[in-house]
DNA sequence: CTGTTAGCGCGTTCAT
DNA sequence: ATGAACGCGCTAACAG
């Protein structure tokens, strides 16, 4: 590969010279820049991003820590941070922690060692995880989760409101024994619907009957296996609202193997609003989610900050959309 | 940040000593290397990977190109590389370039750049691209498409067979007009398919009618054009083969829509199989693909390349597997 | 077995 | 406005 000496001796001026062509610094002189674009073209130069990067101290990547890109939710968020880096310059390197702690510290270790720009974190919750990130000075946006003290700027959606809203759906649809499937206890993402569910539950006068409420394992498994326990136990409810799109799937897997008619036997409203919700059998009600929109501007935040180390952090919070379909209409013709 | 110099004089040795420690280089004095493992923990000493890299000309990031990470076929394929790039202490950079080869070309030359130490790509088709790579003497391996000449590794699934076999299956449950969605015929992927369902109308001893062949755009609304173009059709087909997850989504739409009774009307095969496919109404017959199985193995083919840069290429072909449901079974109970 | 030296390719002083 | 010199942090030669 042709190195900048090289196009500094074929355009016959020095490196420095074409540093600064390259880099669009004002004063240098048009005829200068002209014969260093030619050699550029000729050498077909191409800047070594490695040695930018090494005397800049800082890189253009942007690392990516989510559980795990197959969630679809999860894909649409990282396909709205690349949009945004993309636009900016930046490359994404893509994290998949797994929800494990550890894996989420390498890939935080990896970050400061490979002096990424900035990191977009969706953490499982261990604070010392972002602390680390701070205290080395390297710009950080956190996801799907308020961070303590609020020293970092946060990107989250209101599931409180989205699952109260849900919710006081269900009851207004009729359903009495309304069950709540959420994730592990230990994540904040799996707590903050099971808030918006109690609220609702207490704003229309109900009881929270802890038998209906489960902390599923996450993924499809941990939605199929506590709707299986609540359709052992007695009395079953007549309506489960299902925190997130993974869980849902097991669920309704579970409906499905288990015969339970769905809306009459039990009403559902999930979580994320997939293409194959309105495919489903029945149609299925869902809290839909912003999620591109969560990447987006959370990728936003990031390269203002990146800009602007000293701005005062801000939380920002995105509005869910409830769809109401058949799942959850007890009076519509069943599928 | 502490460097390597800071560690080297807290353990009262050369930079060398430490660099060799530190990278497991075999002869150093048990009493010295510990003397230094001390002094990199109480410095909390990290290496700076940039300067590694610069040192040795190559990153320890792998580029993995696709179309979009939405598609969850694609969230797969990534997630299968990542799998085995973490396990081999590789980062990926993810690159979205929604089949648009300017872009693509974008993302390799970013990979050029940045000196990356492989890259995986489903290419869009312009040959060029990966011969840039090939040229730049970067360890490259194709995914979803032959690469003519077989200049570089690859790794695909044989839709050719799986595309066969579905549209056997068809024909055996006694559907007449089979017709065949794939995507835009300049793309590789979208051709093989229909090579299949060709080849077994002709074992069949049908004839192929170009009518019920529709090369759809990309993602949802190319198969819902598609199939609604195929409804407008005369006569019009009694099944319909869909060669991808995406377009399959929206023929499905289309069909809700129009109010298409499947598998009575319309028998549906589509591709890929997500987990949502059995909770379809009715549920969905589907050719599954190993996706995940397809970027982990890529994965492992980039690593041994960049082990072995001479040993000669190879192609990787993975078969598919017909879930057969309701969707083409005009005989059993319709949903 | 260990230390010294050199340089990966670039951006940025400091002079001119 | 331009060029010379330096160093970002590390590892690979080479000596010893």
């Amino acid at each position: 590969m042709a190195t900048i000496y090289d196009v500094a001796r074929r355009a016959q001026v020095s490196a420095a010279t074409v540093s600064r062509v390259l880099n669009g610094h004002p004063s240098v002189d048009p005829e200068l820049a002209g014969r260093v674009h030619a050699a550029v073209a000729e050498l077909h130069y191409r800047p070594n991003a490695v040695a930018r990067s090494l005397r800049k101290s800082r890189t253009s990547l942007i690392a990516v820590i989510i559980s795990d890109v197959t969630d679809p939710a999860l894909a649409a968020t990282v396909r709205g941070v690349e949009d945004m880096a993309r636009d900016t310059a930046y490359s994404i390197v893509l994290c998949d922690s797994d929800e494990d702690p550890d894996r989420e510290a390498e890939y935080v270790a990896a970050a400061l060692a490979e002096q990424m720009a900035g990191v977009i974190i969706a953490s499982s919750g261990r604070d010392a995880t972002i602390e680390q990130l701070v205290a080395a000075g390297t710009p950080v946006v956190a996801i799907d989760r308020a961070v303590p003290g609020a020293t970092v700027d946060a990107v989250l959606v209101d599931t409180v409101r989205g699952a109260e809203q849900a919710t006081a759906h269900l009851i207004e649809a009729g359903y009495t024994r309304i069950a709540c499937i959420t994730g592990p206890p230990h994540l904040s993402t799996a707590g903050r619907p099971l808030l918006g569910y109690e609220r609702a539950l207490r704003s229309a006068g109900r009881l929270v009957d802890p038998q209906l409420v489960r902390f599923g394992t996450p993924r499809e498994i941990g939605g199929y296996e506590s709707m299986a326990a609540l359709l052992r136990s007695a009395p079953r409810p007549d309506a489960v609202l299902v925190a997130t799109g993974m869980l849902t799937i097991g669920v309704l897997e579970c409906l499905l193997d288990q015969g339970v008619d769905v809306p009459g036997e039990l009403g559902v409203v999930g979580f994320d609003d997939p293409p194959w919700a309105r495919l489903a059998n029945p149609p299925l009600s869902t809290v839909a989610q912003p999620r591109y929109e969560l990447g987006n501007v959370a990728a936003r935040l990031l390269v203002e900050r990146i800009g602007d180390p000293s701005r005062p952090p801000v939380t920002v919070s995105l509005r869910t959309d409830l769809q109401i379909r058949a799942s959850s209409q007890p009076g519509s013709p069943a599928g």
